[in-house]
DNA sequence: TAAATAGTGTCTGTAAGACAGTATACT
DNA sequence: AGTATACTGTCTTACAGACACTATTTA
């Protein structure tokens, strides 16, 4: 079914094109990486073989919500269920889509890279994680560099005074292990005795056991208590300078 | 003019009914208030004779963009043309208008009272303005009460670390004044010392000369450097408590 | 002068930054 | 023992809270 039989006049104006768009964050390899889609190449689509942020258009009969639509398209493409997912605003005009007066509702995401095995989809799409930095100078399709910039804006800012890159990590996780995932999102050092007081201060990880093996003295594992939401800080890091 | 005629194949799947509604902030009287719409009762649209947000249907003639269409509704029903606003977020699915799929664009607006003349509209609609606990009382159309809740803790919250208030408050103004709008959207009291220091340290306003006439001592009057964006401060108020 | 409002100074508390020091594992 | 990694302690600094104090106007 699709559009009337509601008991009230139809609307016949005409609508916008609806999307949602995911920017899919993971650590990897020492640097904030992004999962980018590469649109077919052979296609009479706009912007073909050009590089792209998952997503699409909302299909009314499936998605119950915009959230129910960025879950789902998450899980097609990577496998994760129950990720970190958080509303980046929406985007809408009659320029950023050759095909009409398009709006789309972006999402970002935080997703620990053990956890995921990337699929390429039904029609073997491209799929691929890149640095952001390398991401943010390509051209990507329709106005996803804008979205890009500013979700990586949003999470580097966030991260300031959130505990946000918890849950770039596998559970458990050391410390050390995330100081190491805020220093490589926000792309500068930071000092160890101050983030181990403001982590356990903060009280939103609980203990999970020593964590012996590699070299060196074991490690202290911790586990959130609420994986819903991240702790907020009552000040940014950095506040000195 | 309406749809095909891009050179791309026709997209033929039904779309979403999209609009944009506003959350309109002022301080009157010492109390936040928030600017409702009442639908028409003699009508067969959803929700005749409810309470609403500000809103509508995206016009995509009209629109070049999502902000424009805000801008565009506000200074319809304010008169007020270059006020702050930013976006809250979207809403969407299947459930939240009788009509269809809908997905709503959401901003928030700030607004000195006196800069404003409210305005019926052409349809001469009934609008007022609503203390936002009585408003957040109310059952709204849609679900108009559940963005209003979101707009005012985004409010609070921001409040809380930035310069927002001062987008209430005609220019110059005082800080005498500003400080009761802070008080007047947090609900609570602010210590004036710690308040005229973080103030004066932020560096975000410039003197506009002495302001006599009332009872009292002067008291010095201050205009915004930058109208664009409300500045940060390192700490939330109360980070003691 | 009194009342009212504007503005300052001083002390305390919290948490971050810097950085040196200690602890516990493996080879 | 030596090295690598985990963790702690101590001193300083930035800034908010509390609250008493001074300053400048009008009635």
């Amino acid at each position: 079914m699709s559009t009337p039989s509601s008991g009230f006049p139809p609307l016949t104006f005409p609508r916008p094109l609806v999307t949602v768009d995911i920017v899919m964050f993971t650590v990897l390899g020492d640097a904030l990486q992004v999962l980018l889609v590469k649109r077919p190449a052979d296609t009479d689509e706009p912007f073909p073989g050009k590089w792209a942020l998952p997503g699409g258009f909302v299909n009314i009969d499936e998605d119950a919500t915009l959230l129910d639509c960025a879950l789902r398209k998450l899980r097609e493409k990577t496998g994760v269920v129950t990720p970190y997912l958080e509303q980046l605003g929406s985007w809408g005009g009659a320029q950023r889509d050759p095909r009409g007066w398009s709006a789309t509702h972006c999402f970002y995401a935080l997703i620990p890279a053990q956890a995921m095995q990337l699929r390429s989809g039904a029609n073997a799409t491209e799929v691929a994680w890149f640095e952001v930095d390398a991401a943010s100078r390509k051209r990507l399709a329709f106005d996803h560099g804008e979205l890009l910039d500013a979700a990586v804006a949003r999470l580097r800012g966030k991260v300031e005074y959130t505990s946000l890159p918890a849950f770039l990590l596998e559970e458990p996780f050391t410390l050390p292990a995330l100081q190491h995932t805020y220093e490589v999102v926000l792309g500068r050092a930071v000092d160890k005795s101050a983030f181990r007081k403001r982590m356990l201060d903060g009280g939103f990880m609980e203990e999970a056991g020593m964590v012996t093996g590699s070299l060196g003295r074991p490690a202290m594992s911790y586990r959130l208590r609420d994986r819903s939401q991240a702790a907020l800080f009552p000040r940014t890091f950095n506040a000195t300078k």
